[in-house]
DNA sequence: ATAATAGTGTCTATCAGACAATATAGT
DNA sequence: ACTATATTGTCTGATAGACACTATTAT
């Protein structure tokens, strides 16, 4: 049954992308959101987003760096697809496609944007935010899906860290990603024998309630590896 | 640096669909491509695919089992978002978006589909494919790419077989995707004790070279079920 | 009976988790 | 020396793979 073709740009949806920002704030996932600047929902904390832009984007991707560097003064951060949502009533200005992203962040990074002059991320618990406008919340439910499933095989929790970090701090980050404790010698030893990980020649600080100093270590890969095992 | 708004229906890419499906004949993985009916590249093997169209498609999902059912007389397949790809020349006629599908469909299906009047489809080996229009080739690779990460631990390889099967059956549908034998008891054993296989009162019938029948069985679940192991 | 495939039982190697033992540095 | 954390070593239980053995049906 051949239709009128709806390719004239009258007829097509809406191009948006929004990326779900996770960051670890005092050992725990939050999620990065801002206020909206502008209608609709203006001044309701929401997702960072933004319309992709054919003039001047080489790729979805663009698109999403784009944004999040004029939205959230971020860049070089760890960012993956998650998927696309559409339909008519996601966005009240019609029918609209958002291709959603995952980005992860160290706090640090974060806050150094905000200095910078990013209009500030409100640090969220997952488990306690409030209700999204649009269907942020929708996608924040399969960016954590991803992000915990994905952890166990591979090195996604080590993007929540800065450049250098202790195979201790390493450990805890997958625990409160993956939601599971896990077994120490059992991390060392798996962690190690995939080499996936370079000794820095250096050791974290010691202090008065954390004695012995631990080796520092950085990823070998700067992207993401997977494993064929888990952690 | 604030844009003019790029809302308006003039810059928005074109949005469309492309469905890979994937089917599995004389035990091994094909492509069920078309010919074009139109152009651009009229005539040319490609993915099915099409416009999403807001005036009818309630979301992506609907317009992927749309385009299917109309290019394809398909209806009721394993159907799963793989992600998008976008940019300014992967289509002819401008910036285009395309959601990419992973469409499994027994081979029976897709002859029957023929029987009752689609186009015919050609069954394509994914490592003898030619060069295809469009950035067909990405998407294909991305296709491959998921069926077979996700194969170890799913039971996505048993949507390629109709609705009951033997576990010998099943068990070559698994190395055939995997690429890698399994072991046969290994695999009795743990299917088995995840209870995602039901017995179907009937075995399969014996033949003059397949002595004894097997028993047959079909999936406890007709959604998608992922495993804590791997088979 | 024989052939050929279906299905079961058992042994073993491997690997993950438990946990004890040792190491290191601040106080 | 004592404390707290980091790191290593060893034991044990679970599980996957190898493979031999039994079962079933057509010829």
């Amino acid at each position: 049954m051949p239709h009128p073709l709806p390719s004239g740009p009258e007829q097509r949806p809406i191009a948006t992308v929004d990326i779900v920002i996770v960051t670890l704030s005092e050992g725990a996932l939050r999620l990065g959101l801002q206020r909206r600047d502008r209608e609709p929902h203006k001044g309701e904390l929401a997702l960072i987003g933004g319309y992709v832009r054919p003039e001047e984007d080489g790729d979805i991707e663009a698109s999403a760096r784009r944004i999040l560097a004029d939205k959230g003064r971020l860049t070089g951060l760890y960012l993956e697809q998650l998927r696309s949502f559409g339909g008519p009533s996601r966005d009240p200005r019609g029918w609209s496609i958002s291709i959603a992203y995952l980005a992860l962040v160290p706090e640090a990074t974060l806050r150094a944007a905000e200095t910078r002059g990013a209009p500030p991320f409100e640090l969220i618990d997952p488990d306690r935010c409030p209700r999204l406008p649009f269907d942020h919340g929708r996608i924040i439910a399969a960016a954590l899906q991803r992000l915990r499933s994905k952890a166990s095989y591979s090195t996604l929790p080590a993007f929540l860290l800065g450049s250098q970090f202790t195979l201790p701090e390493l450990k805890s980050v997958y625990e409160t990603v993956m939601g599971t404790p896990l077994n120490d010698s059992a991390f060392r030893r798996k962690l190690m024998e995939m080499h996936i990980l370079e000794e820095v020649e250096a050791k974290a600080a010691a202090t008065a309630e954390r004695k012995r100093p631990a080796q520092l270590y950085r990823l070998a890969k700067e992207t993401l590896t997977e494993f064929d095992r888990t952690v």
